[in-house]
DNA sequence: ATGCAAAATGTTACTTAGTTGCATTTAATT
DNA sequence: AATTAAATGCAACTAAGTAACATTTTGCAT
């Protein structure tokens, strides 16, 4: 269940603006990840786009809401599992790129899996991603 | 072992040009992908920039090289198996980028895993990737 | 309620990567 | 050597991301 926008904020120690909980709210409602331009176009009258960048900057930081690179190098955003914050996230999903529509879906995953590196790599963390027809564009 | 640039390009339907052969070169010795801008600062009296776009653009259609988009949003080239081509390509290793260095270095692992995802979805493709720190980082 | 300091915003300007159009040059073949 | 399709150089442009700075607003303490 989702947390209002206004109890996010509070959270995680960022103050309550106009525009940021216009942002979360619709970041929550949405079923996939949104970039920053898509943001721009819905609120151009509410705000500036060097604010919307600044908003997604802070919320990334505070671990409100996750970054994915989409197939072309734009970044798009999702909100976080309740449990991440700055320090820690965990987003242990997979990222599934639609090569017909561009949307990118985070979808829940049994498990990641294990491997082992070269001697010498360290790894922080892992991620598995997809491409293919999301579930909307193979319908049509 | 290393095919020749000459070999690479004939066998791929390329001409051979000298900017063709020095970034096949340059990429089959490099032990990470490299991007645009990085091949830009190292052949500028060589080529022009808009010249190392297209070269890129012309291999990777052509299954010479393959493009991995690093965790800055930033095109990055590397080698592909040989047996890739425009139809078909066998890149299935990890992507492990170096949050240090920035680099992103492809790593051969046992396997990809299988698992599933929600109705409806078709994947085309899986990828794998890691973040941390690579062997020449964490050694210094 | 009011004033204050820190944080957020708007405006402008800039950087960087990627891309297109067109005229010129070059590679590969005859 | 001549031909022609492909490759290159140049110039101009787009799109996303970022920085500086003056102004406004939020949240807190009075």
């Amino acid at each position: 269940m989702k947390k209002s926008a206004e109890a996010v904020l509070s959270s995680h120690g960022l103050r309550k603006t106009g525009i940021r909980m216009k942002i979360i709210d619709r970041l929550q409602e949405s079923e996939f990840a949104m970039s920053q331009p898509d943001l721009e176009q819905e609120f151009q009258k509410e705000a500036d786009r060097v604010t919307i960048y600044r908003t997604l900057y802070s919320l990334e930081e505070k671990g409100v809401i996750h970054r994915i690179i989409d197939l072309t190098g734009v970044s798009r955003y999702a909100i976080c599992e309740d449990s991440c914050d700055s320090q820690h996230h965990a987003d242990e999903h997979l990222h599934f790129h639609c090569l017909n529509c561009g949307n990118v879906y985070c979808l829940q995953v049994p498990a990641l899996p294990s491997y082992s590196l070269p001697r010498g790599y360290k790894i922080e963390s892992t991620r598995l991603s997809a491409e293919g027809t999301c579930a909307s564009c193979s319908q049509s």
